[in-house]
DNA sequence: ATTTGCTATTGGAACGATCCAATAAGCATG
DNA sequence: CATGCTTATTGGATCGTTCCAATAGCAAAT
């Protein structure tokens, strides 16, 4: 049990310095081929691993990136934590994939483990009700944040913000939800007061107030749990009501599975739009329609957002907003087959 | 824009040695507790935040532990993931999440890059189809190991491999579809060949020669888009089938999809299991049986067993299988309300 | 033959913590 | 008042890299 090689016995092997050893392992094209091979092969034979945290302290880069996730069983965001990761170890970064599970208080430990190890930079899709705790820590670092899906700290010149254009996307879908015959339309899930919710809820709310229908908001917790919870609850106080735009997905699958257990089908009876248009979507029956919000695609261009900061030090715009579309399935339209 | 301040930065401000703040830092009762608050409060008036790559080099560990998961979509994995990553935070380490997506070459890419930032241990959930290049890795490294729910490395004492007793599952399952009269009995997903697969189908196999049923297998990969298929595969080549054991709850949804686009529900005209018992199984209707393996509570365990390992080298056992048991829902029984 | 201009290589000084051995301070004891 | 003993504090060496300035080797130009 004897300790790991470092550049010094991989010199002596190779009969360089070590100096030229280093120059080998950062690539430099200054050192002649047959050296650099020399090199490699005594790397090679003594299974030499390179020392990270030696070379961090000299002041080189890390090469890690830290990724903060409110909810990471929600698979909206599972698909953009495991996108962003492949993205960006494509281009030689590590990510540090963490979940803060909606807690404050975790989310500021996290933050703080991570600028520990020195991150160059941190994606962060912040949970609610923070205090300053994590943001300010973020910025005494100093590196690069972006703040991705959730607006939570004000300063978007430190922590520029990108998201999706939801407020056109429920405008759509209600717009939809008209056009299908639809004259009760409710909108079910996402809690009170939140950025998100709002915005959500605005295209909405527009949209009916246009078409002179009135509105019905329940608004909760966007699990599916609360989905099926609210389908009793349609059903009992408001029989009148025939559609339903949801915060987000899961809710909408709640809703259909409430419905479902009370011998109503969403397609048939009942009109329904998700939000987020996870996977699951197309893969349950009948299919759901959802304002599809390629979370694959923007957690790529979040890479590329971020990596651009980090090594041209171009910082982005302050906001940005994705488009959405809709995708109308079974569950909002006439037929269910 | 001036560089990060360091212990001695602290130390003059405090009037002591940088000794003193690092014994300080370290929660030493060695320092007098004047001294201490003295220090303290100098770090947080600077700001100061600790350099963790200067003290792994010196020779302290790093406090990190990294997962890598096959596929951290699959929702049984997220659970396992962020689960394993809140017990191990309780604790002081973090955790650093990846996901292979089943790809072994970028998983051995992913585990060298843990190597080099210095991971204290690994816990892994492999790729298949690997070769050795992941583990040999990780041998070199001489750090402890933790191989869970897939068994793909042999060596057996140098990476203990824990998991569930699937096959105590399936044959709970197989007799409750019997004792309910089914007749025909499906198993369904699973790539052929893989331990897992096997394992899941032994006590199906097992139930169903000894009950003299004739077995029905169909392989396939493990996602909700194969149980959508294999729907309609039964549905046509084999309308006898009158159940399915599902290799996973992915596959049962699929199915469960599959059969009511065709008209058909599972509990009034067919009976279903799926395996794992995510959460999801209880927020869809009809409810889905499952073979409930505990997998915040294993993660738990996993967490547990690495801990005493990192700190007082105590090496599991080479395997462990952790318990799991039938829950049956509506998708099993007779009735579905 | 000397100078210039390259390229390839090298020693040494950082980086910011930890930890050991040494020292200083305080205090009771003989 | 010297001695030993405990407790609190400290300087210096060290970890494995990177990077700078210096140097060696060698061909072309003067």
């Amino acid at each position: 049990m004897k300790r790991r090689p470092t550049i010094m016995d991989v010199a002596a092997r190779a009969g360089v310095s070590k100096s030229t050893v280093s120059l080998v392992l950062q690539g430099s094209k200054q050192v002649r081929a047959e050296t650099r091979d020399l090199v490699r092969q005594a790397m090679a034979e003594l299974g030499y691993v390179y020392n990270r945290a030696a070379a961090t302290l000299r002041g080189s880069s890390v090469g890690l990136v830290g990724l903060v996730i409110n909810d990471l069983r929600n698979p909206f965001f599972t698909e953009f934590a495991t996108t962003l990761q492949m993205a960006l170890a494509a281009e030689g970064y590590a990510t540090v994939i963490s979940n803060s599970d909606e807690d404050p208080a975790l989310q500021a430990k996290l933050v703080a483990s991570m600028i520990e190890h020195g991150v160059n930079a941190v994606v962060i899709s912040p949970a609610y009700g923070d205090g300053p705790a994590t943001f300010d820590q973020l910025a005494r670092a100093g590196i690069p944040v972006l703040q991705v899906l959730r607006q939570i700290d004000d300063r978007l010149d430190l922590f520029p913000f990108s998201s999706f254009d939801y407020a056109t996307g429920s405008a759509e879908a209600a717009r939809h939800l008209i056009a299908q015959g639809a004259r009760r339309i409710a909108f079910v899930g996402g809690l009170e007061g939140r950025a998100i919710t709002v915005e959500r809820m605005s295209g909405y709310l527009a949209e009916l107030d246009r078409a002179g229908l009135p509105a019905l908001q329940v608004q909760g917790r966007a699990t599916r749990a609360f989905g099926i919870e609210m389908a009793d609850h349609l059903l009992a106080d408001h029989p009148d009501c025939d559609a339903a735009i949801c915060f987000n997905d899961l809710v909408a699958m709640g809703l259909m599975a409430g419905f479902a257990r009370a011998g109503r089908q969403p397609g048939r009876d009942f009109r329904l739009v998700g939000f987020d248009d996870i996977e699951e979507c197309a893969q349950v029956w009948p299919q759901l329609s959802s304002v599809s919000c390629d979370i694959a695609d923007f957690a790529r261009e979040t890479a590329g957002t971020l990596l651009t900061w980090m090594k041209e030090g171009r910082v982005p715009p302050p906001e940005r907003r994705a488009p959405v579309h809709l995708v109308a399935r079974a569950s909002s339209l006439g037929e269910t087959e």
